[in-house]
DNA sequence: GCCAACGTTGGC
DNA sequence: GCCAACGTTGGC
């Protein structure tokens, strides 16, 4: 199993419009960065684990666990043009863009501020932390996912 | 609102 | 293939 961490801007969805969705669970659509696509399409397996990050926000902080329920299939987003992320590029023989399904699964007992990620020694290589760092969808070691898992959501 | 850093586009 | 210009991200 692997684990993540999706950011999202909450005033466009957030961690209450996730656990408010039904079955707590959402198509996570809309990205079109390759790395981060290529994370969705080819990495993020049924069962895996992500952080759910609140950018752009006050304060900015890991808020809760989602789970990967269905794995990577192409983003319908892409193709519709009436769509705010339609991108013609991607066509339905060969799809440019990818999602997966999450399903809200702990909110944090106290939220992880970005301050105090930063003030954790552990957490000096977490991609989230790096210099320029704007991935949205990010891979996080095993080790890092127990540290912050041990400040925010244990209790 | 500012602006540094990044990714993409397009001219050459 | 290079790189300047541009648009976006996202912390502050």
């Amino acid at each position: 199993m692997k684990y993540w961490l999706l950011k999202t801007e909450p005033t466009t969805f957030s961690w209450d419009d996730l656990w408010k969705s039904p079955k707590r669970t959402t198509r996570w659509d809309g990205v079109r960065n390759f790395q981060a696509r290529n994370y969705l399409r080819d990495d993020m397996q049924v069962g895996d684990l992500a952080f759910f990050y609140h950018s752009s926000a006050d304060p900015t902080a890991i808020v809760g666990i989602a789970e990967v329920v269905r794995a990577g299939y192409p983003d319908e987003s892409a193709f519709n043009p009436s769509d705010d992320h339609y991108d013609p590029k991607s066509k339905r023989d060969a799809p440019m863009w990818y999602v997966v399904d999450i399903r809200a699964k702990q909110p944090a007992t106290k939220p992880i501020t970005l301050a105090e990620l930063r003030e954790q020694k552990g957490l000096a290589h977490m991609v989230l932390l790096q210099k320029g760092s704007r991935l949205s969808v990010q891979p996080v070691s095993e080790a890092e996912w127990k540290l912050i898992y041990r400040l925010a959501f244990a209790g």
